[in-house]
DNA sequence: CGACGGGACGC
DNA sequence: CGACGGGACGC
């Protein structure tokens, strides 16, 4: 191991593993001890900072809470994002923190904590991968580098998973011979933040993309050369008509058609609230690709509300929405949810405190046939 | 003899 | 908007 300087002999150990650190922005008047209160079920808290004024000792509303893991890390940012220590504090934020080093405080994104980077013997299909890693959470994608003459496997993959927790789990847990790190994100220049809407609102999404030809099948993979790579910073997906959206804030429904809305083409936009964690999920549906690209192209990484970085993927389940519609039903025996709505949106306060009802929006026309089934 | 260690995405 | 203390080092 090598020495870390010698000028900060206590700095070697802060980001020790990589990820293992947690950024918070809390209310002035939260102490360290509500902090491990709330903090301490997540995992093995080594330390916490509560950064207060050099001179009046006051805090600045800024702490740093350490894990011995990163997958404690990005399970504590996960679960605690957006959610309130105490009442009548505002909703706090949570980030995997900077490096030491790191001169810049721009926001680690999810981009950079969900891809991981392995070595899998050659004989390995995508199916293989997925299958040995899909125990450590939802797999969105994985994709093996080839040859791109010959076709055959160079023994390196990525997998792409749902939640930055999911990632550090498979990192450190699983088989060695993996040696599974976290990949660089692809393309470092490009923004997969929203553009503004002065560069954005002049031209159309017609004019932005190209409508692929019609597929054979509704969700079968398209020809990504078709495309404006730009478009699109995570390639090697999918793309379909349907996206999948993931918010820790819980949300309702008419506040995210308002937003998915912005985009034409809008044919439906159902929310489900996760009863076993603080997520939303909901599967928006736009009438054609190109609007479903623009969409995510706009919404995926938007904070709404400010502080809340929506998720938002292609869902290309190869289906036409039955299994999800299946899912969505057995969730909602299993929330004891009794009502299906249909109808125009409801209307709803946003509420960021406090508990939220679990409310699910179904097309009765889509439903029917399952219950009958 | 016989298999360690290596490692990056069609822009 | 919201980013970096404390403590003492084993040859």
């Amino acid at each position: 191991m090598e020495e870390s300087g010698g000028f900060r002999p206590l700095a070697g150990n802060l980001d020790d593993p990589p990820n293992s650190r947690v950024f918070l922005v809390v209310s002035k008047t939260q102490t360290e001890d509500t902090i491990r209160e709330k903090f301490a079920e997540f995992g093995d808290i080594q330390d916490i900072w509560v950064v207060k004024d050099r001179h009046t000792k006051e805090s600045k509303g800024i702490a740093f809470v350490k894990y011995a893991r990163s997958s404690q890390a990005c399970r504590a940012m996960e679960e605690m994002h957006g959610r309130c220590l105490s009442d009548n504090t505002k909703p706090i934020k949570v980030f995997i923190a900077q490096s030491r080093g790191s001169t810049s405080h721009k926001e680690v994104e999810d981009e950079e904590l969900t891809r991981i980077f392995v070595m899998i013997p050659k004989s390995y299909t995508e199916e293989d991968v997925k299958d040995k890693f899909k125990e450590y959470g939802e797999v969105e994608y994985c994709s093996i580098i080839k040859n791109k003459t010959t076709g055959e496997s160079k023994g390196l993959a990525y997998v792409r998973f749902q939640k930055p927790s999911h990632a550090a789990m498979a990192i450190e847990n699983c088989d060695r011979s993996y040696k599974a790190i976290l990949a660089e994100p692809r393309n470092k220049g490009a923004s997969f933040e929203p553009s503004d809407y002065h560069s954005s609102s002049s031209r159309q999404p017609e004019a932005l993309l190209h409508e692929p030809p019609a597929p054979l099948y509704p969700y079968e993979q398209y020809d990504y050369s078709l495309y404006d790579k730009a478009s699109d910073a995570r390639n090697q997906e999918n793309v379909s008509k349907r996206l999948t959206v993931v918010s820790r804030v819980p949300l309702v429904q008419d506040q995210l058609y308002n937003l998915f809305d912005l985009i034409p083409g809008l044919e439906y936009c159902d929310i489900q609230r996760d009863m076993y964690s603080a997520f939303s999920h909901a599967v928006v549906q736009y009438q054609n690709i190109s609007s479903a690209i623009y969409a995510k192209f706009k919404l995926h990484g938007f904070e709404y509300p400010p502080g809340n970085r929506l998720g938002v993927t292609y869902l290309s389940d190869g289906g036409d929405g039955t299994e999800l519609l299946k899912k969505m039903a057995s969730n909602m025996v299993a929330a004891q949810v009794n009502s299906i709505v249909w109808g125009p949106q409801v209307s709803q306060q946003y509420a960021p405190t406090g508990p939220v009802s679990i409310f699910i929006h179904v097309s009765l026309d889509i439903v029917k046939p399952l219950l009958s089934a």
